[in-house]
DNA sequence: TACATGAATAGATATATATCTATATGTAAA
DNA sequence: TTTACATATAGATATATATCTATTCATGTA
């Protein structure tokens, strides 16, 4: 099945993710630790996580009792670029 | 004031919304032209064109009675590139 | 095995948003 | 100067989503 790409658009159009995804950016994080950034209760935390997993931009591995989250960044990458392409004639763009 | 990359990503996260970038993709169109494309009643349409707009996604000309709107695809390029370049380390990316 | 801890899930509720109908506004033409 | 038409706005309602509390599940440890 395809990549949904609305599936993406959604799941980063909301700050608290988008700020689990800065946290993220060049470091693995378990659930405490983003936690402790966020007023949020624990399971809101875990619910953005899962829409985030669920849209492939983290990943997670379970560790011991901890599961660690990292950043897709190809995913990312390759939506982004995407969704441009389907929209920006690139050499009309370059004229401008 | 800086520009809202949130009302970018929440402005096109929904579908009708980027259905209507892709009728705008390469020609100007009017409301009603843009109505014809959908089930939705033209209140609606015009909503969606609203959050378009409020996002500087789309801009718009009034011509006599119709008003016609256009996508302003610097936007788009410039949201999408700045968003990946918030999360993804170039360099890292062309490594893997 | 019982207990403690980290994380996910369930269910309830509040808030945000998409859509509708009705109406207002602005413009051209009869 | 009325009338018709294109679009926007207002207000109501339905749906989606974010958050909370309570609970379950999984894992490590006493």
């Amino acid at each position: 099945m395809a990549y949904d790409l609305n599936k993406f658009f959604k799941a980063i159009s909301d700050p608290n993710r988008v700020k689990i995804m800065e946290l993220l950016k060049d470091k693995e994080l378990n659930v405490s630790e983003i936690c402790q950034h966020f007023d949020m209760q624990q399971p809101s935390v875990s619910h953005h996580l899962s829409v985030l997993k669920n849209a492939d931009i983290v990943a997670h591995t379970k560790r011991g009792k901890e599961v660690y989250y990292r950043l897709d960044s190809i995913c990312i990458t390759s939506c982004c670029n995407g969704f441009q392409e389907q929209f920006v004639d690139i050499e009309k763009l370059s004229k401008a």
